[in-house]
DNA sequence: AATTAAGATGCAAACGTTTGCATAAAATTT
DNA sequence: AAATTTTATGCAAACGTTTGCATCTTAATT
């Protein structure tokens, strides 16, 4: 005794009415009657009628169903950017579901299959880390089903990016530790074979070689992951110097935050003897003290950016295949650790 | 030219034979013979045939996937929660979709809708703080759609929960500050209309009953948000206090954190002065200095016991309509804050 | 009044897969 | 060798919606 779900069917038999009439009345096909209209409202309302969406997918031929591929969502980054393509996603009558590769380049491989039956009109994706060939992208590309790339994108490999301007905004924060005051500025940069890490640190040597300033090789480090333990290990060892730094460029805020307490627990006054900058605007940067002057990289923004380039390119009418670079722009936030 | 995806009929002409042999073999049924199988599968691989499986979940009345609803994504606990859901789906073979409500019972309840239509087998749901009536939630039990609520739940209606022991967690944190050799324990508590805060208020008092406290009206401050400002504001009445108490038992990690700092700024020792024990065990608190006691609500593993729990009443056999509360175990994070 | 146009509704096929039942062929038992 | 069982495959309907086309009614135009 399995209650049925009521169907078009249904309604019909019970109006008289054709399915098909019921199913363009409930569209508001202007081929139909006010009357009709309004009975079959009534009716569905009264039976409690709702579309199965699955049939109708099946017919349509469309699911209005976007997926996305992260690394993981429990990173603050991602949680925002899915965030903001939920959003976009909804207000324009799209799902979203969602998958981590937990930086697996297999299991990242195999969900882009699941997509591709599970009839996804479009997909968005950040990168895995161990992901260095495009092959099951590509697959996506020759079903037509539009990709677009945020944050880790592929490299030599055409197709919908949404990114930010890493060059400017190292480039405007350390130039910003500049106008401060600093004269030898130390960088802590991420891994150089991601393209946004080797962007930030190229964006501040371009703003010490517009100053005139030399880039001393023994302020720069390089950290594999950027983690809050690499910083303090970094930190630790500009702080030996005998000459020490008075400004630092971080590529993101858990290095900067831990470069600030690593310098205070040795009493060097943040920011009057060491000025900080990190990057990412992750919300520590507002809790530690002092507050962490920083990139605002709008993660939200870029979600709702990417939904709407890939729910664009999923409506496009035309099939002349082309592919858009968004950059989102950034801000810096100026806050206590840079302002002497 | 749209290419046209490769169907079961299209391999059943290639292969001579009929779609429903097809179907079945790839399918690895025992009436098919191993043959017909090999060369089903080779064809298959040849032609880059996927099955279509909205054609599948429209003719099995199965679509696999899952709802969830929270009202943020970007919340860190949510996104914790659910990274642990995929977690468990994605290995179930289930997919994910996610709606935000944005604490709006508005939007809440359209989304219950569009899962209804969508045919989603299955919701996980946090509710929004809006929420006091669970019509919405009540036509889905009607469809007999399963659902699951975590951390926010609803009271007053039969459902399955996945919750943590507040009043316990709380009791042992300050149960903890007393063992330490704190003699006066203030609480900065979220609204006490909200279940899960009532709970750990009560699980404080409950600890000072047993090692015969009193409980000091003036320590006990209820927050609306439990918003750092307001952890903030309330740490600076504490301070004014002319008897300062020597132990905070805070009901989550932002309000602990920003009452650490208050206390600092004004010389005062943590956690020699005031030792500090927070909840949630967001990341910040293995970053403030003093590092943070707190309690962990393993959230990862909510996700991941909502998803477990809603897939067994998915594909459950039975019909008798049973509801299961789950309660996952917390832990004391002792750190520095709380170690005199 | 005859013709045409416009308006409202119905018919039936189609989308791709699954599944109960039927059938055919081969293997086994009598 | 006939009867029976087993094995392998095919047939055809069904799932609920959508859509091009056909049909029928009514209104507008000649």
């Amino acid at each position: 005794m399995n209650k049925k779900r009521t169907t078009l069917k249904d309604l019909a038999k019970e109006l008289g009415l054709a399915a098909s009439t019921i199913s363009r009345a409930l569209d508001d096909h202007p081929g139909i009657s006010q009357e009709t209209k309004e009975k079959v409202l009534n009716k569905a309302e009264e039976l409690g009628f709702t579309r199965n969406s699955i049939a109708s997918s099946f017919r349509k031929n469309k699911t209005l169903t976007i997926g996305v591929i992260v690394p993981r969502i429990d990173i603050h980054f991602h949680s925002l950017v899915i965030s903001g393509i939920e959003e976009y996603a909804y207000k324009a009558g799209y799902n979203v579901t969602i998958f981590q590769s937990r930086d697996s380049i297999k299991r990242e491989s195999k969900i882009t299959k699941i997509l591709q039956n599970k009839m996804s009109e479009g997909v968005i994706i950040c990168l895995g880390t161990e992901t260095n060939s495009y092959e099951h992208f590509e697959k996506l590309n020759r079903m037509k089903i539009p990709l677009v790339f945020y944050d880790r994108v592929p490299t030599g490999f055409e197709a919908n990016k949404i990114i930010i301007n890493d060059y400017e905004s190292a480039f405007k924060a350390t130039e910003h530790l500049i106008e401060v005051g600093c004269k030898r500025i130390a960088h802590i940069g991420g891994s150089q074979s991601t393209g946004i890490f080797k962007a930030r640190f190229e964006g501040y040597k371009a703003a010490l070689v517009k100053h005139d300033f030399p880039m001393e090789k023994n302020l720069v480090h390089f950290t594999k992951d950027l983690s809050y333990e690499e910083g303090a290990l970094v930190a630790k060892k500009l702080l030996a110097l005998k000459s020490r730094p008075d400004g630092i460029f971080c590529s993101n805020d858990y290095t900067a935050v831990s470069a600030i307490q690593v310098f205070q627990k040795n009493m060097v006054k943040i920011p009057q003897e060491i000025a900080i900058v990190g990057f990412s605007n992750y919300p520590i940067s507002k809790i530690i003290e002092p507050h962490l002057t920083t990139v605002n990289d709008r993660a939200f923004e870029m979600g709702m950016a990417a939904a709407r380039l890939l729910i664009r390119q999923i409506e496009e009418e035309e099939d002349i295949i082309q592919t858009e670079i968004v950059t989102i722009k950034t801000e810096l936030l100026i806050r206590e650790s840079s302002t002497k």
